[in-house]
RNA sequence: GCCAGCAUAGCUCAGUUGGCCAGAGCAGCUGAUUUGUAAUCAGCCGGUCGGGGGUUCGAAUCCCUCUGCUGGCUCCA
């Protein structure tokens, strides 16, 4: 008898030994026609493979996230038997899936591949899956495995099986196509219901830029067509909010060659933007006991060398500067911290002083590599809302919970509801790795671990994601279309303190060494204006974007009540223009759809006479008609706090 | 940095296998129009076809090279 225990708790008992798919079926058809693999006792193996003995079992089907990764791998596998058919004599690499569909890296050897060729790869794969092929899954020893590549000729797959141990390989054979696999799969490529190639790029065989580069298909594949039109759909979504489209649009920034690549220009707008940002950003530091500071953008070689920085990246950073008299050499600041910590040196601290919280919109300059460049994601030159906390080792919880609550307001304010947290700590298999001690790391460790737990915050913890100074709490958002974005970071750091010799007299009248705490709510004023734009797609809220209310005269003959109406909301601090060109109301009205302003105050002969605006709200159209007053104090209530 | 693709007016794009002075829409300017909830009409201005070199009687179109952009790879204090 073999007892099968299911999620429920419920059991189902077998004289034998049975596959997932029959106890699906079991339970009813239309789950097994739902079913694409099997996890038995926390293990993700084929649903057609048998369970001999007595197991816990879950079925795996689309809306299980091991489901889609068994759903794309099969579908990497697809796409390779199919590319095998069309283009005899190529070689494998590896077929993985991935957070949103599959790749396969594949030598092509003499043919030459652009995604022209995707349509035709496609109808092949979809030709395949209504074959409803299964996937044949086959131990071999490792004489066996190395046969077959070597008769097959794939030098990649037989290093792959190179790493292996005898007794552990198995084969997965699909219609003409048999990979070097460990699973699981689907039961057959039927499931496949819909197909697409998205991406093609070169990938250095095993990631080393020394080896041989090759191409990489990425594809995405679903069960039901409709589902493929969503995601198509939400990617032409994406592509309508793409921060570098709307930037030019909406005039925000832009990049000149002249100037250089990955140097933004910010526009008026742009400008006033972030300058809106940053004002708020530092209302909510000052109140939380933050004090400004200001640094020059270069820094001398030898403050990165005590800072260590000169060592471990001076070969990758833009090259020194260096006086033309004394030859003596300046970096452009790649970070602040340095600096901030000679700000700590100015004088000696007490215990009592501490925690001391020095914050500075400070631009650094770093070295990407070219093709790493993106927008404003991704940027040679940017301004990080840095700022380091000193403070003792037991201080470390208070000061997290404090920089948790910067960061929670503000992404409130902008909108951000879905908030993940990514704590980073140490890899307890190489405590050698990190600098410090390992009573600090423990304490800071512990610290965070307690604050996430006590603020129910949405975290996960990683193990030996921690740098070697100190372990790290990453803020990840969700914006508005489901993407994730890395924003903000709390950092504690034991290295630059110790390389700086910061100091701060404890109550025993003796020296201590401070712990520093670097953050950044938003990353980088860059970085995050990019998201989010994205995030609103342009339609930015009321108190940040650049033009509040357009005010539309119906003709000439109104201008001077709309000026009167203009000054008016000058007066209640909301940003308005006329549009006083010689245009009709209609064409006014889009063009002040199209350039995303919230609000549209259209006036006539009916509002001079009433003393009245009549209100378009943007995407939303005609609100009425309302006083001049009232419709002021009601947008006034609504940009409320953040200036 | 590497692989692949792309680069035509401020913006979005046309430009057949190399062949009349390189085109359109939008934006801009000028004029007419004085307008009531997503585009009024007309005229004008605007391009060394990313830069440089080459092939050719002739290059936006073919080749080389540089620069930049896009998608990946690698990297990220």
């Amino acid at each position: 008898m073999i007892n099968i225990t299911l999620p429920d708790s419920s059991i189902k008992s077998y004289p034998k030994a049975i596959t997932a798919l029959e106890v699906a079926k079991d339970i009813s058809e239309g789950l097994a026609r739902n079913v694409l693999a099997a996890k038995v006792d926390g293990r993700v193996i084929d649903a057609t493979r048998l369970i001999a003995s007595d197991a816990s079992l879950q079925l795996l089907t689309w809306n299980d996230n091991e489901g889609k990764a068994a759903m794309w791998h099969s579908s990497a596998h697809l796409m390779a038997e199919a590319i095998e058919q069309l283009y005899s004599g190529v070689k494998f690499g590896i077929g993985p899936n991935i957070e949103n569909g599959f790749y396969y890296d594949i030598d092509f050897t003499d043919y030459s591949i652009s995604d022209k060729d995707f349509e035709k790869i496609e109808n092949r794969m979809v030709e395949l899956a209504k074959e409803k092929q299964t996937f044949i899954r086959k131990e071999v020893s490792k004489k066996e495995a190395e046969e077959y590549f070597i008769k097959k000729g794939d030098e990649y797959k037989l290093e792959l099986i190179n790493d292996l141990d005898n007794g552990e390989i198995t084969f997965y054979e699909t219609g003409t196509f048999t990979d070097l696999c460990r699973g699981p799969h689907i039961p057959n490529t039927g499931f496949i219901k819909a197909i697409k190639l998205t991406k093609i790029a070169g990938a250095y065989w095993r990631g080393d830029e020394s080896r041989k580069q090759l191409t990489r298909i990425y594809g995405i594949t679903f069960p039901k067509k409709k589902a493929l039109t969503e995601y198509l759909e939400m990617l032409e979504e994406a592509k309508k909010r793409d921060h570098r489209l709307l930037g030019k649009e909406l005039e925000l920034f832009t990049f000149s060659q002249n100037v250089g690549q990955g140097l933004p220009l910010w526009l008026p707008k742009g400008a006033e933007l972030r300058e809106r940002l940053e004002r708020y950003l530092k209302k909510v530091q000052k109140n939380a006991g933050y004090e400004p500071v200001i640094t020059p953008h270069i820094g001398s070689v030898n403050l990165y060398k005590t800072s260590g920085h000169y060592e471990k990246y001076g070969s990758e950073s833009f090259k020194p500067i260096k006086t033309p008299v004394e030859g003596e050499e300046f970096f452009l600041k790649p970070m602040n911290c340095p600096h901030h910590c000679e700000i700590y040196k100015f004088k000696p601290h007490s215990y009592k002083e501490l925690p001391i919280r020095y914050a500075e919109f400070g631009t650094v300059y770093r070295y990407e590599q070219s093709g790493e460049l993106h927008g404003l994601t991704r940027v040679r030159g940017f301004t990080q809302d840095d700022a380091h906390i000193f403070c003792t080792p037991d201080q470390i919880k208070d000061e997290f919970n404090g920089v948790i609550n910067i960061i929670k307001e503000i992404f409130t304010a902008l909108d951000f509801k879905d908030v993940m947290i990514q704590i980073s700590l140490r890899d307890p298999q190489h405590p050698e790795k990190y600098i410090g001690s390992n009573e600090n790391w423990e304490r800071a460790e512990t610290a965070i671990k307690e604050v996430a737990q006590e603020r129910k915050l949405n975290a996960t913890i990683e193990y030996g994601e921690a740098a070697f100074y100190g372990p790290k709490m990453d803020f990840i958002v969700r914006d508005a279309i489901g993407r994730k974005w890395q924003l903000g970071t709390i950092q504690v750091d034991y290295n630059l303190p110790e390389r700086f010799n910061l100091t701060y007299i404890g109550a025993d009248n003796d020296k201590h060494r401070p712990v520093m705490i670097h953050r950044a709510p938003f990353g980088s004023m860059e970085r995050f204006v990019a998201v989010l734009i994205e995030h609103c797609g342009g339609n930015f809220p009321l108190w940040l974007t650049p033009e509040q209310v357009i005010i539309l005269p119906i003709s000439e003959k109104y201008q001077k009540y709309a000026k009167t109406v203009f000054n008016l909301l000058k007066n209640y601090d909301i940003r308005s223009e006329i549009d006083s060109r010689s245009e009709k109301t209609g064409r006014k009205i889009r063009d002040a759809e199209m350039k995303k302003i919230p609000y549209m105050l259209i006036v006539g002969e009916k509002e001079e006479k009433e003393n009245t605006v009549s209100v378009r709200k943007h995407k939303e159209g005609n609100m009425g008609t309302f006083n001049i007053e009232t419709f002021a104090k009601h947008i006034e209530n609504e940009i409320e706090v953040h200036i």
